[in-house]
DNA sequence: TTTCAAAGTGTATAAATGACACAATAATGA
DNA sequence: TCATTATTGTGTCATTTATACACTTTGAAA
């Protein structure tokens, strides 16, 4: 365990009396690199095992403060777009994962250097009631950082998820299937990318988000008619060929656009 | 206080250990009546605040069934429509009320038939993360019922919401846009009418979700189109022009409509 | 100069939207 | 029977949007 981590467990271990009892924040953390969806997950110590990236709210804290909070502490990053998607409140999504999940959780609880076991175990193992914030980040900006639980946190690409903790791969689908909607009426997929983008890379994340292929000029047309991309130099490529144009986000018209409203659709 | 209310009382304080902490319900029901929408609120005893229909979550049930409890609860209705649609979490939303509203929180918690005030206290007066839920339901079946905070429960225009408790009144704003969002992609606003209905009312019904006049004929046609409404004989209104036709909407063709996907807008 | 992908433009078809007009249909009651 | 009335169905026209595809121009590199 790292110092970090431990010094992460510390501060844990002695605000734990702070926290809001019974609820839990889970972060879908998403960025796109390489033509593909990625996402933030945390690899647990001693198994192989994953889950979303989480924490809890402190008292005096409120709940987005606390999906802030838990995605500065993941990642590195102030101010990104959040949005809260679902509240999720079944009773058994805790109390009964998989036999071998239990076992696991079980082997690593024993494995920290808690200074109180019995008050974590009490506070640990009660049935929580979940809130799902996804984010959309730029890839190239996050510093990944695993908590007190994790081994290592790391982006995965989505196709390809790996066992996950309890009920965070319905939260996934539940966040994915929100992030659809919403990219009807806002223009979100554009946090994804760093500042100065290709609108073939904007394209490629519609594409990887709707799960379907879109043509590249009405694309083209669309996204640059809405009129919050601004144009700058172009990329020298090194290929033998014409370079793309960079495109920024120009957050005023954007705003305006906000108030006046958006119809959007793919 | 009436034997019922009585009743409620000593249930909720019998059980008050089996809540989960700090988190609760509420419920935004939604009804049509005389070309209006209409939210059914509770008004506090002993004073002029009004509420949204509330509850808590048991320990050994799930958030949504929790919703539908307090539904039930309120209005007597089982099975519904009910959609979640966001959770609130600021820490403000309750502790500063404003002065007046906390003196008449105060008043009416004391004259309270409590057999453990401090108890009754300590749990009421926690800060709570409450879940909002909004039911849409055929005024026509409802019987409205207060619960034991309440004097009565009722039947409000939305267009004239009185003063309200807290931060409800941000809660039914957020109600309503998510409502408006949802109606683009689900044919919602069905939930609202009895069983048999003209459309005419149901176009009523989108206009005063949507808060806009629709053109008659092109509703109709748009409706009609997606087949999910059954025709039936028509109503004999008794004024001296052509009765309008009743349908009533067939769950069948609609749930066939779900999984093969709705584009629609107005 | 050739080659290549990017970027821009054109455009034909189909579909949806919104605003109206108009005729046919029943129910009533004078 | 007939005038009155609101419902209902249909038509249509202008406008916008979606979708698919073709073709040209641009600019960087070999």
């Amino acid at each position: 365990m790292s110092d970090d981590q431990k010094k992460q467990l510390e501060e844990f271990e002695s605000r734990i009396d702070q926290f809001h009892p019974g609820h839990s924040i889970d972060c879908v953390i998403l960025g796109y690199h390489d033509r593909h969806l990625k996402i933030l997950l945390l690899k647990w110590k001693h198994a192989e095992l994953w889950s979303l990236p989480g924490g809890f709210v402190y008292t005096h804290e409120s709940l987005e403060d606390a999906a802030y909070r838990v995605l500065k502490e993941r990642t590195g990053l102030g101010s990104i777009f959040l949005s809260q998607f679902h509240t999720f409140g079944d009773v058994e999504r805790q109390t009964a994962p998989s036999a071998p999940q239990a076992v696991m959780m079980e082997n690593l609880y024993q494995k920290l250097p808690l200074k109180d076991p019995v008050r974590f175990r009490n506070w640990i193992q009660q049935r929580f009631i979940t809130t799902g914030y996804f984010a959309l980040v730029d890839f190239e900006k996050t510093e990944p950082r695993p908590d007190f639980l994790g081994e290592r946190c790391e982006w995965i690409d989505l196709q390809q998820l790996p066992e996950l903790l309890m009920d965070h791969d319905a939260i996934i689908k539940k966040a994915l299937a929100q992030l659809r909607i919403q990219l009807n009426y806002l223009p979100v997929g554009l946090s994804l990318l760093p500042e100065k983008f290709t609108i073939q890379d904007l394209q490629k994340v519609y594409e990887a988000i709707l799960q379907k292929k879109l043509d590249r000029s009405n694309f083209q047309r669309k996204i640059l008619k809405l009129g919050f991309l601004n144009r700058h130099e172009k990329q020298m490529t090194g290929a033998a060929n014409k370079a793309p144009f960079l495109y920024s986000f120009d957050e005023r018209n954007y705003k305006e656009l906000l108030t006046s409203g958006i119809g959007f659709s793919m």
